[in-house]
DNA sequence: CGCTATTGACCACAGATGTAGTCATCGAAT
DNA sequence: ATTCGATGACTACATCTGTGGTCAATAGCG
């Protein structure tokens, strides 16, 4: 059950803030798409079809909450990513990020902290 | 100019064995995806389409190399990754990878190499 | 109470994608 | 020469995606 690109964009506003309705997520998109409200129920409705979120009805309208946490989206994602663009292997993932230069100040410190972490722990395996 | 999820399979060939033909192509796809010849001659069309590859006659047949380099390719495809999958931030990805498990030991040492050259560095704005 | 704005249900439609089939041709094997 | 198999060119077709329109019901405004 693969998400699209426009609709993964209505899971983020969802996942960031749930049961709302649709015309809240229209407008939590903002600018960024310029989505007609009539788009962005679409995506909506793909998305309960496909099973990544539930509607509860409030009154004359539907709330909308995902049914797949967005940790488990990522982690599966990220999985599927690194096998198609990186035979699997993580690693090179990271040095290009570095590369890139995708790396902020802010990222470099985070990664240190984790990095702090993962040496300190026993690696499994 | 997107490449499609089965056209990168093609691309990944290519990548790894520039200038060949179809069939050797077709083979060494393997049984993996067990498309039909045809199929993998259409994906090679498009890409050639898309201008990701170019065709050198030889003979009565093409052999086909990639016009965009691995590298570049996996550059963009990761940036945009982490803009729809992780808002943009690097990190909370990189974090993902170890809690997944996804980095080995040695991910992790060059992980250690690659973040002591970063600090070393003026980060760039 | 009639009009309007909103909402879900259903429909539309072009372009991308996955997955091949048809056809004419040409070069090799008989 | 005849046949056969591989090749590129073109075609097909169901889905998925992006993007939005229509319509009927309805809740709230005036």
């Amino acid at each position: 059950m693969q998400i699209a690109q426009a609709e993964l964009e209505v899971m983020n506003i969802l996942w960031e803030t749930p049961t709302i309705g649709a015309q809240e997520v229209y407008e939590a998109l903002g600018d960024e798409n310029n989505w007609n409200i009539r788009t962005v129920k679409t995506l909506l409705a793909r998305l309960v079809e496909k099973g990544a979120l539930k509607t509860t009805p409030e009154g004359r309208r539907y709330l909308y909450a995902p049914l797949i946490s967005q940790k488990k989206y990522q982690r599966t994602a990220t999985s599927q990513f690194i096998d198609k663009v990186f035979s699997g292997r993580a690693a090179p993932l990271v040095a290009h990020l570095a590369d890139a230069g995708d790396l902020t100040e802010e990222d470099i410190e985070d990664l240190e902290k984790l990095l702090e972490k993962l040496s300190g722990r026993e690696h499994k395996k």
